[in-house]
DNA sequence: AGTCGTAAGTTACTAAAAGTAACATGTATG
DNA sequence: CATACATGTTACTTTTAGTAACTTACGACT
């Protein structure tokens, strides 16, 4: 008799594992919420995400518009600026910006207190 | 004037930094999740855990274990059995693996609805 | 006019992490 | 005795992340 996965469990793995996919690499969910926060350029994004270097944040910030997460909008200023902005979309990641804030700053206060 | 970052937005990127570097690669959210159903042997998670070497759960597993988060039991059976189990501080993790879930479950059917 | 600074990136290169496949060791089963 | 399963490890390759320097265009300062 073959051992098959659990289904309840499976399901889960599933979703949790194309989670972790799309936001795979440090940087991403941080821009997320970021963004979640106000509408960015990308000098300033480059400030809020401490540690993040030019490379980073642009290829980052390519695949979030890809996954139809964030817009990059060119205004037409001189010189021009580029604004990202979360999409209504990428805003239905805010709770889990929250929820993983939330358990990160208790971590946070774990680790310290030790 | 330098500009400064803002406050409330970099405390929560700070949090959600140290989350994504605690789990950072793809599988160990979903060892946590896993785990938080139920404790497992080695080969049960190669099995749950769809996609993942040896190589890479062995790893992952060193790496959870060292932060406390789950515990790693060797039975004296014949022949021996080793078991993994969440910590309670690990158990901490089940309401932010349910909110990820949920949200990969609806992404799901959103990409493929497309 | 020349230099410096800022914005928004890109390029070339190096370092780290993940993935793959085969091997090791002990036991149990036919 | 050959085969399979459990629990890993080793050696090697591929992918991803990170660093530092460069680019292009404009603005301000002297």
């Amino acid at each position: 008799m073959e051992i098959e996965p659990i289904k309840e469990c499976s399901q889960t793995i599933l979703a949790i594992h194309d989670v972790m996919d799309l936001f795979k690499g440090k940087w991403k969910m941080s821009i997320i919420a970021c963004l979640c926060y106000k509408k960015m350029r990308y000098s300033e994004l480059l400030r809020e995400v401490k540690g993040i270097s030019g490379r980073m944040l642009s290829k980052e910030l390519k695949e979030l518009e890809m996954n139809e997460l964030i817009t990059r909008n060119v205004l037409n200023t001189q010189p021009v600026a580029v604004e990202y902005e979360i999409t209504e979309y990428g805003a239905t990641l805010k709770n889990l910006t929250k929820t993983i804030a939330k358990w990160g700053l208790n971590h946070r206060r774990r680790i310290i207190g030790k």
